[in-house]
DNA sequence: CATGAATGAGTGTTCATTCAT
DNA sequence: GATGAATGAACACTCATTCAT
């Protein structure tokens, strides 16, 4: 292998459509992420072949970034209230830590660029918290369209909850909770 | 009527954006717009100058038009519960009946290209609204933020029960139920 | 029509691509034409929707002057031997006068980016030449495929006469007697 | 073989061109020809400097090939007739034999690419033919340029020739022999 | 006022060539 | 010598906007 593909320039790549991404959309120019990552124009296409793919592996790799934080030290064997509140404080915890990879997933969500493959992976590493939702607080456990507006809700919550905080970073334990409430409030079982 | 007066055009060209902004999102093209209105690419700029402010006057119209639809029969006298669930009510039917002027304002609301006056004029739209739910739904009542977070989370919440809708327009009457309970739990005073 | 497509315009962008085409081959840049037609990039494409589109026009543009020049004044009553003297006469001198065309249809007609639909068309401003052909030269009257023969024999045969008149313009009467006796001792009846 | 010495790869390399040019043209993309030739796109380079030169190089050994195939047992002492037919039947044989490579040699042969250089060592390669024809064929023994027209005139009606027989390769025989008579009516002294 | 041709900067992507490994 | 990642100048084509008609 004469020079292999650098994790680094990958790394800085996805970093940098990140950033664009989550400041003018997926309307960012390839040739603009390219320059913020420091390469070539060309050299971006031989780590992601086209901007859709680009994009989608962008997704994905947000995503799992979140869901690892989520699961990580999830205490499984307690009550529900604590794995829900477990989830929802690192939920929020994540995105106030990282704005503009929120900012970005947020973006790319609402986009038709993202690919049926790419959302059912992403259902595959949020998995564990699906199954969660279904099983404890979906209104009917046997109903997966029942997990799926649980899960979509608490997904839009965390997402106002984290605009707040963006707006006042100082008042982050008043909406971290305040969210709470109303979430676990609203869908308790 | 070949040649629709102007006020007309107007109305045809903001359909036609409703349309395309819901289909193809804000990258719709303004020649697809102006063909689908039924006119000519330059005349699409003497009613609007830019492509963003035809984008700004589309979210306004818009978000009035579902203003307006909350606020007819507000039923001023009656109890937190009547008037909340009112709200609820109208808005999910709202957007259940006009579906594509509910996609259109969803990628419209995510754009950068909506500028903070035209956030603002909404928030007048909405200001009876927001007025009810500071007074009745906030925390803490003397808090602007407070409000606007509740106002933030029951927009959230409909978006999300409108897509549940969508994806299953005959359970309508479940989830317009559902996402009320949710809601109201979570929040009510 | 606020300033109707200008027949001028698309006349120089056939005579910029013409003369490219010679030089260069089917790889001329569009912006390469443009420039040279004396208009914007972008106005290419209102006049020819693609590049290949400009090239299929171009090829049928050629190759219909070249039949008109054939076919004008054609003698329909003389017998073999004149209507054949006619048309190959025809055919090298105007090959000999517009050398650039001559060039450039060469060039196009091995491109595989000229459609079937095209060389169709071409076939069918060439048909009387063709019917010809058929009738008074091709070995077997009923064979179309003998027919086609004896037409692509005479174009390659006057092919390498206009490139021998090209290079020694002095000799464009010897060349285009030997040639014609070439042909004509070849496939006379 | 895992791994060919030079002078396979440098043939690998030339049989790769010869299929993508004759089937795609000279655009063929160098890292397509690596590739299909197993080896790695910069490894091309060092068999030949620049793309140009591997066309220009293919071209001569093709060209060579077909010379060399013609040469071989040619009848020296007999008669004009005899020795034109032997040079007639192995040039059709060759293409019908060889057609991937007839079909790039037509390409590279109204390439811009091909040097003056490469043509003149082509002519070298085919001096014998080029002899007997200026001796035995041409209109004016002393003329070079006569004995040119006539080499490019049996070409160029080959080509033809050998076009109609790629398109009914079952006719090889008639297609061959009625090329032949036409080419020997229209030329011989 | 309406029209649509004209503009040219900008887009995602390709590719011959270089050079670090 | 072999490798393939890196480069950046092209490329065909798009599009918001202008302006002659």
């Amino acid at each position: 292998m004469a020079r292999p593909l650098s994790e680094e320039k990958r790394a800085a790549i996805l970093r940098a459509a990140t950033e664009l991404v989550a400041t003018v959309g997926t309307s960012a120019a390839t040739s603009q992420i390219a320059k913020r990552a420091g390469i070539a124009d060309g050299t971006l296409f031989t780590y992601f072949p086209t901007k859709d793919d680009l994009l989608n592996q962008l997704y994905l790799s947000i995503k799992s970034a979140l869901a690892e934080a989520i699961m990580t030290d999830y205490p499984s064997r307690a009550g529900v209230f604590e794995r829900t509140r477990h989830c929802w404080d690192r939920l929020v915890n994540w995105g106030a830590e990282h704005p503009t990879q929120h900012k970005a997933m947020r973006q790319l969500s609402v986009s038709d660029r993202i690919s049926r493959n790419t959302r059912d992976a992403v259902n595959l590493a949020f998995q564990d918290i699906n199954t969660m939702i279904r099983d404890n607080l979906s209104r009917d456990a046997a109903d997966d369209e029942s997990a799926a507006f649980v899960g979509a809700l608490i997904t839009a919550m965390s997402d106002v909850t984290l605009d707040c905080i963006a707006a006042h970073p100082e008042k982050i334990d008043l909406y971290r909770e305040s969210g709470f409430q109303v979430f676990w409030n609203g869908v308790r079982p």
